[in-house]
DNA sequence: CTGTTAGCGCCTTCAA
DNA sequence: TTGAAGGCGCTAACAG
C-alpha cells in the first residue's frame, strides 16, 4: 500500500535522490548509463512521480483550470474539448469544473483552482461577476475570460477571448433583413450578462438602421436552456403573431422554442422563421436543421489557450488583451425568405 | 506576486504556524479568540491555503479523478455532471478528463491522476482495457469502473457500477416483440467492448426465446456517434428492407440513423421503427422524440460515488462489488405497434 | 491551549 | 558527473 518514492528508487539503484531526479527530468548533466539504470529501476518498481511534491517544490503544476457554467450544455462541452486539445499540445493538463450557473460556486471553484496552484485559469462565463473574479487574481495567477466581453468603452481590466457578440447581433439582424423580415423578435434576452448586452445592442442597432421593428422578449431564467426556450415560446406564441421571424439568444433556446411551436401548430419556417446562436452539434440534426450563427469553438479555444500560454511564459505583465472572433451564419432550414407580397412594412 | 503563506500569517498574527494550521482546520484545541484573530489576519491578507502542500503532508487530496471517453457526448456529460454533484456533497472535487476514445491517452490520464494523488479514480469506459487499468491500481488507489461490466461468470476483479446491459438488451427485444416486430436489426455492435457484448447477448437471447429474427449490423467505428450512426444507416438502408424495426446501440447512433432515413425517404416509424439506448436529453427533442432505454445517469452517478466513498473510508479491503442498474423504457414516437395484418412471421 | 520538531516527496543551489 | 543540504507550504505527533 505504501507507494514507491524517489528515495526508494535511489536506494535500489544505488545512487542519490538527486541523481534519480535528474534521470527523471532528463537533465543534461548525467551519465547515460546511470540514467538508464535508474529508469530501469523505476520501471521495475512501477514508480510514479508524486506530482504534488513536484509542483510544490518547482512552483508550477502544468495544470490549467477551466470553469464552464454548465457542461451538459453542448456548446460548452465542445469548447472544453477543444481547449483540452490545445492545452494538451502545449503540455498542460486541464482541471475542468462546472459552476452550474451558481455564482457562489463559481467563486468557490475559482478559489479552489487558485489554491490548487494551477498555472492559469480559464473562466468561461458571461456573468458580470466573472470580471470581478478575474481582477481579484491580478498578479496572482494568469486568468483569461472566455465568452465574457467588456464593452468597448469601459477600461479593459481583464484578458478576454470571445465571439464578437456585437457583430453577431448585427449579423443576425442583417441576415433576417436580407430574407425580407421586417417585424422580428429577439428572444431570451438576459440582463446582467455582458454577452447578452452586446448581442442585443448589435441586433437593435442594425435593426434600427435597416428600419426593422424589434420586440425584445426578456428571459427571467438564469440560463439559456431548452427549458427556458420552451417557456418563453409558450408566452410568446400565446397572443396573435405580428412577427415573421425570431432570433433566439442560443441554439438551446431555439430548440425549446421549436418544440413548443410544433406543439401549438406554428409551422417553421412557413409561418415563422427562427435563427439561433452558438452552432451546437445537435442543431444540425435531421428534422431540426436550425439556421444559426456559429461561435466556432475550435478557434475560440485556440485563441484562449494561446493567450494563456503567453501570459504564463511572459509572466503576465499586466497588459490586457481582447480577442474577438467573428461568428458565421450557417444556413439551414428554419429561416425562409419572404415573398415580396408578404413583406409588410415595419410596424413602427 | 509572492503569495502569502501560513508562515506570513503566523508572523502577522504573532503565533506559530501550528496555531494557524489549527485555526484553518478548526481544530478543537484552540482558544476561540486566537482562532478569530488568526482568521481575521487571513482574511485581511487574502490568504489561500496551498492545497498541494496540504495534500502532500496529509496524504489525501479530497480529489476524485473521473475519466470519460468523450465529454462532447451528452450522455457522458450528464453522467459527469451528476457525479460532480454527488462528489461535491461528500466534500470532494472532481478532476474531469476526457480520454477521447484513445486507449493510449486513457492510460496516460490514469497515470496522471494517480500521480496527482487523487483519492480515487472513476473510470467510465466500456473498453476491455479499462479492466487492466483498474487492476493495475490494486491497493494503490481506489478505482471504480463505470459502464464497464464484466460478464457474470468471469471472476470479478474490479469494482463496477453500470447499467444492466444484458437486461437492457433483453428489454429492447421484448419491447419490440410486444409491438409485433419479428424481423429486427441490431445496429452498431462493436467488438472489444464488454458493454456491447452483454447488450448484444441479452438482445439475441430474448429474441431467440421469442422467435424473432435478428440481423446484427456491426460497427467498424471506434465510437457510437451520430456520424457512425448515419454511416451504418447508409449501408443498411441501401438494400431492400426486410426488417420492421431497428435497435440502435446508442441514442447518438439512432439519431444518425434517423437523419439518413429521413434523407432516403424511409418513414419512421411508419416503415421502420427505431429504438435507442442511453436516454440523452436531445433524444427528447421535438420532431425527434426517440423511443429509447434510459440508463438513468443520476442513479448511476450516485451508486458510483457512494461505492467510491466506501472504498476510501473503508481502506479498500480488496473486496469487489458489482452494481447493476436496470434501464427504463421511455416510450416516445419512433416505435409503433404493427397491425396484426403486418405481422409477418419470422424469417428463420 | 500553544509551540517545537519532523517529516510529506521532490527540486535546486552549491560543493565535491 | 554526482551528492549533500536546504526548502517548497503544510500537517502531525509530542512536549510544555
Amino acid at each position: 500500500m505504501q507507494r514507491v518514492t524517489i528515495k526508494d528508487i535511489a536506494r535500489l539503484a544505488g545512487v542519490s535522490v538527486t541523481t534519480v531526479s535528474r534521470a527523471l527530468n532528463d537533465a543534461p548533466e548525467i551519465h547515460s548509463e546511470t540514467r538508464d539504470k535508474v529508469l530501469r529501476v523505476c520501471r521495475e518498481q512501477g514508480y510514479r512521480a508524486n506530482l504534488l511534491a513536484r509542483s510544490l517544490s518547482s512552483s508550477h503544476s502544468n495544470l490549467l483550470g477551466l470553469v464552464v457554467p454548465d457542461m451538459a450544455n453542448p456548446f460548452h462541452a465542445a469548447l472544453a474539448l477543444n481547449i483540452e486539445l490545445c492545452a494538451q499540445e502545449a503540455g498542460y493538463q486541464l482541471m475542468l469544473c462546472s459552476s452550474r450557473r451558481d455564482d457562489q460556486r463559481l467563486e468557490n471553484l475559482f478559489d479552489f483552482l487558485y489554491s490548487q496552484r494551477v498555472d492559469g485559469i480559464l473562466l468561461s462565463s458571461a456573468a458580470d461577476g466573472a470580471f470581478a473574479l478575474a481582477r481579484r487574481c491580478l498578479g496572482q495567477v494568469p486568468c483569461v475570460l472566455l465568452g465574457a466581453c467588456p464593452s468597448e468603452d469601459s477600461p479593459l481590466r481583464a484578458n478576454t477571448v470571445s465571439v464578437d457578440n456585437y457583430a453577431g447581433g448585427r449579423m443576425a439582424a442583417e441576415y433576417l433583413h436580407s430574407l425580407g423580415h421586417r417585424n422580428v423578435a429577439y428572444l431570451g434576452h438576459r440582463a446582467g450578462s455582458s454577452t447578452h448586452a452586446l448581442r442585443h445592442g448589435g441586433f437593435l442597432s442594425a435593426a434600427a438602421e435597416l428600419g426593422m421593428s424589434v420586440e425584445t422578449v426578456s428571459s427571467p431564467f438564469p440560463s439559456s436552456t431548452i427549458e427556458s426556450g420552451s417557456r418563453l415560446a409558450r408566452e410568446f406564441l400565446s397572443g396573435p403573431l405580428s412577427q415573421t421571424a425570431v432570433f433566439a439568444v442560443s441554439d438551446a433556446v431555439a430548440l425549446g422554442f421549436i418544440q413548443v411551436a410544433d406543439e401549438l401548430g406554428v409551422a417553421i419556417p412557413d409561418q415563422l422563421s427562427i435563427l439561433g446562436f452558438d452552432g451546437i452539434e445537435y442543431a444540425a440534426l435531421p428534422n431540426i436543421r436550425l439556421t444559426t450563427l456559429s461561435q466556432n469553438a475550435p478557434r475560440l479555444a485556440q485563441a484562449a489557450v494561446r493567450l494563456m500560454l503567453e501570459l504564463i511564459d511572459g509572466g503576465d505583465q499586466g497588459m490586457y488583451t481582447r480577442t474577438l472572433i467573428t461568428p458565421t451564419v450557417i444556413r439551414r432550414a428554419t429561416c425562409r425568405a419572404l415573398e415580396p407580397s408578404e413583406q409588410v412594412p415595419s410596424e413602427c
